[in-house]
RNA sequence: CGGGGAGUAGCGCAGGCCGGUAGCGCAUCUGGUUUGGGACCAGGGGGUCGCAGGUUCGAAUCCUGUCUCCCCGACCA
């Protein structure tokens, strides 16, 4: 029974998917490429979620919600906007059915066609700067930074659990500003609470870049973004914050006057993360035994695990000793749980916590209270020791703070070894088969360069790291003059 | 959209070639013994075999059609 996942060596897409069924976090549904996320995986949602809402309050963003569905036309209006989401868009064309004349249960009823179709929102720039038209009309309705928390749809051919699915949770910021500057400062202000997020909280360092003309949002002038580093060597991004410039203000004729009563077009931005983000957790952290969730995020910290014996007496004590001990745990705000469901054996609750990744367990039995100590082991590293009761709970509270800076040490250890600096052809290719991860090399500048790199080697541009050192070389397929080196990948 | 796989009990699967009482493991329910790494014994319950046609005395099994999901590729957060 104890070898219920497929190891990461083994098959990492297969152990990756293990892990999310298993792992309780959420499973198919009925929908093709739609996914439900179960309580345990929507509590690790919730918990990102929080976080990042205060995060955002604290930077002086306020929620509001707008539609899901969004006029067919709104779309257009901003060309490469259209350009980019078109493919996957997902039309409501009727807004009513009808029973079967022939039996067959509900039918679209072909009288209530709607007269101009809907499309279910992927991103919701359009509908939200038809709005900010009515809501901006002078210097003093700025900055305009609203953030909404909801659902998007976008029609993907090829679909992962969390990683890529048809619907996402996510939350999308939009944001209006007077100048150019203000938003490009905002753009990079939210990309650095992301990136504190991730790291802080989600244990898994970033590299903060910007994208390459080719990688950018449909609508943007400068995608940035986070990219992090997979177990099996590939990047996955993990937020991308955008720099509209004056283009969605000019789409939908979105003007101010400023202090000098001239009218000028508002400058945009807009940012988000999703769902996807425990997909990379998931693949950051965890091992053969299941998940391994960083303290900070993870819905249950501790779970306390009773030993019991014959020994009715002992069995009480026990019982009052956890209990107590749970009590204490949550006074000092640690998420603790008194697992005494005695249809289950100590044996299957260890194996269980660990397939969920809960950071630490502690063991009471009769044999330790004799001795006043608990047998307390941690997830990341799978080791066990005794701890004497007394002040336990000081003992664990550091505990989940070393497992925090560790699961982060391990992740930044890893991505410091697979980042590779090449500077030839061949050596690119061999690091990208060999040895996966980022691998840092010079890049002409060109689109058509970085599509023959994709095509011949599947390698896309991750970012275009912030604060990249300029220096001369040549670039590693066409060899014309470089000035600086990129981040190259295979991602997800 | 191409290539592969799969739909049989809540879950995982066998059975199919060769048509004849629908089976196994896990889970579940009852009773008991247990409890320091996925316990054991005994007894019980649970299935329109994806759907629709056809062949046949008889179809999970053969034939035709159809739907769905998953995996791998091209597109993407």
């Amino acid at each position: 029974m104890s070898n219920i996942l497929t190891s990461r060596k083994q098959d990492y897409a297969q152990w990756y998917n293990d892990l999310i069924l298993k792992g309780g976090l959420a499973e198919h549904s009925d929908v093709r490429g739609c996914m439900v996320i179960k309580p345990y995986g929507f509590a690790l949602w919730e918990n990102m979620r929080d976080v990042l809402d205060k995060m955002f309050k604290d930077t002086g963003h306020q929620n509001a919600y707008f539609p899901l569905f969004i006029p067919k036309s709104y779309l257009s209006k901003e060309a490469s906007h259209v350009e980019g989401f078109a493919k996957e868009c997902a039309v409501v064309t009727h807004y009513r059915l009808k029973n079967d004349p022939n039996g067959n249960g509900v039918i679209v009823d072909p009288e209530a066609k709607l007269e101009e179709e809907l499309i279910v929102r992927p991103t919701s720039e359009t509908i939200i700067w038809s709005t900010y038209k009515k809501w901006i009309q002078s210097y003093r309705d700025l900055p305009l930074l609203i953030n909404q928390w909801a659902n998007v749809v976008r029609w993907e051919m090829r679909t992962r659990l969390f990683l890529r699915t048809a619907e996402f949770l996510w939350q999308e910021g939009h944001t209006a500003h007077a100048t150019r500057e203000e938003a490009i400062e905002e753009t990079v202000k939210m990309l650095d609470v992301y990136a504190t997020f991730v790291e802080e909280y989600m244990a898994l360092p970033v590299i903060r870049g910007v994208k390459s003309p080719s990688e950018r949002f449909a609508g943007a002038e400068d995608t940035y973004c986070i990219e992090a580093l997979m177990q099996d060597g590939k990047a996955l991004q993990a937020g991308t914050s955008h720099f509209l410039g004056q283009n969605f203000a000019k789409a939908f004729d979105v003007k101010f006057a400023d202090k000098d009563n001239k009218i000028e077009h508002v400058w945009a931005t807009s940012w988000g993360v999703s769902t996807r983000l425990i997909g990379a957790l998931v693949m950051a952290h965890s091992d053969d035994e299941g998940l391994v969730l960083p303290p900070r995020i993870a819905p249950l910290q501790v779970v306390i695990v009773p030993i019991y014996n014959k020994d009715a007496e002992a069995r009480q004590k026990i019982d009052d000793k956890a209990k107590a001990l749970v009590k204490e745990l949550q006074l000092k705000g640690i998420r603790a749980k008194f697992d005494n469901d005695d249809t289950t054996r100590p044996g299957w609750k260890f194996a269980e916590y660990e397939l969920r990744g809960v950071p630490v367990r502690i063991a009471l039995g009769a044999r330790d209270l004799e001795n006043n100590v608990a047998e307390v082991a941690r997830r990341d590293e799978k080791t066990k020791s005794s701890v004497s009761l007394d002040g336990i709970e000081s003992h664990i509270a550091q505990l989940l703070t070393d497992i925090q800076t560790n699961l982060y040490n391990k992740a930044l250890a890893f991505r410091t070894e697979n980042m590779r600096t090449v500077d030839s052809w061949d050596e690119f290719v061999r690091v990208l088969d060999e040895t996966p991860g980022f691998v840092s090399a010079h890049w002409d500048g060109t689109a058509e360069t970085e599509a023959k790199i994709k095509e011949l080697t599947k390698a896309t541009i991750r970012c275009i790291p912030l604060n990249n050192v300029q220096e001369n070389g040549k670039c590693i397929l066409t060899g014309n003059p470089s000035t600086q080196r990129v981040l190259f990948a295979r991602a997800y």
